[in-house]
DNA sequence: CTCGGTTTGTTCTCGCGTTCACAAACTCCT
DNA sequence: AGGAGTTTGTGAACGCGAGAACAAACCGAG
């Protein structure tokens, strides 16, 4: 499911704040989920938690983890090393949660002497080379959406199996590939959208 | 509905191609969804095709946009202009979708020397007044998570109703104001789960 | 040991979104 | 003008996830 790992950063919060054991209610308030909801998703991994008591919030925090896979150390390679890739790879909030930035690679030969977070640009032609070196399934595109379908093509060729998109277009990817899109303008037109409506007041 | 945007998307492509009329199927196919989908989201708006040829591309286009609200301007403020702050700023795509930034705001008075993408970056307190002088409805949030229940509070305390929200938490908002979150370790935790299941074969 | 209070795990039902399938409507060719 | 082919708009069935409700299980007090 695709909230688990809502659940396994609700966990974490608990566990810094030094609860031993909580509810699903309150573990559901803190995901910001229905109670019954969390349960229902939690009895999909197992009998984890004890009746009349709850869960052992280290315990849950762990067997989410494994279920995820965050227990594993991920290798990425970013594409684009533009305004959204720099930010990308200077977020921390990747390789403490088990994902760890291998290689970073644009096409503009200029980027190539930059050091970004302490790992080097390098050509976009070295994809093949370090997937292969280090065994990469997760890529992140952030090129501009023209060149997208290009590199999602290359990352497919050499193995990759996941692609996150942050560039404005739909990838067509053989089967068995998974992909999904982050798209801010849709974001923020959904939030127009509504914006709209609260203000203008349509009915129908 | 959430999928009009891509739509508009796709159809912009095409008539920027100079496709002048398309099919149900065609336009489905460069949006990534079903016909019948497309068709009925589309009824909804309005019998805008012709049966027997299809959709005026330019026409549809408009509509769509208008129902969005893609053909007004939506002010917009951005608070938190780290990593990703500067990205955002930076991106052009928002400006030609009808999304105008009007302030870059950041607690920390060492950004407020800085002046990113032809705004300058301003104090947080400067909030309520910006948000008054231009009628902002939309904030995006790209604080650390700490500080982000904290600057969604002050938002809609002076009148934003639609956050988008970067950090990772939970916000906690009244009713009436509209939250969309985008978490990027999300979106690479479920590629992970699924990349899990490819390699290690769970059936279970 | 028993009983009341508490919380999980699960079943059942409801509602929504998706998809199929087809009639209505339009175009073009003869 | 008429018919064949094409495409929209929509009615109906299907599937699935969400939420409510309840029985089973656990803890602690007496
Ligand atoms: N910046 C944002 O905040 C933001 C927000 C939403 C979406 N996006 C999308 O993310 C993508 C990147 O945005 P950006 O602002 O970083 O753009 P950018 O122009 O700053 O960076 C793009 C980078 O990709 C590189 N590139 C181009 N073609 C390439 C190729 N074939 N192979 C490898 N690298 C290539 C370029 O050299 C450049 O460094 C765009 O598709 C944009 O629409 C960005
Ligand atoms: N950088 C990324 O690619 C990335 C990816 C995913 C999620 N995020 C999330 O986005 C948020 C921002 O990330 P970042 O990398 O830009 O962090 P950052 O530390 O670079 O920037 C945060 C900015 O917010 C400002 N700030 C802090 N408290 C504030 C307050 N109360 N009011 C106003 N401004 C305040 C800081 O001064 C700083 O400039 C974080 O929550 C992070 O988890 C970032």
């Amino acid at each position: 499911m695709a909230r688990l790992p809502v659940y396994l950063r609700a966990l974490t919060t608990l566990s810094e704040q030094g609860t031993a054991t909580c509810s699903s209610e309150h573990l559901a308030a803190a995901a910001g989920v229905n109670s019954a909801k969390l349960r229902k998703d939690l009895s999909y991994l197992g009998s984890y938690g004890t009746r009349g008591v709850g869960y052992d919030v280290d315990y849950l925090r762990y067997q989410i983890a494994r279920e995820i896979g965050v227990t594993q150390d991920w290798p990425v390679v970013i594409v684009g090393i533009g305004n959204l890739g720099h930010a990308l790879a200077n977020y921390s909030g990747f390789r403490s949660r088990g994902f760890r930035v291998v290689a970073l690679l644009d096409a503009d030969p200029r980027r190539h002497e930059e050091v970004v977070a302490g790992v080097d640009v390098r050509p976009f032609d070295d994809l093949e080379q370090i997937v292969r070196d280090h065994s990469v399934a997760i890529g992140v595109i952030a090129t501009p959406a023209l060149a997208a379908q290009d590199v999602a093509d290359r990352m497919v060729g050499c193995g990759i199996t996941s692609i996150l998109n942050f560039a404005p277009t739909v990838l067509s990817v053989p089967e068995g590939v998974d992909v999904r899109k982050v798209d801010l303008s849709i974001e923020l037109q959904i939030l127009a959208y509504h914006e709209q409506r609260k203000t203008h007041g349509a009915t129908t």
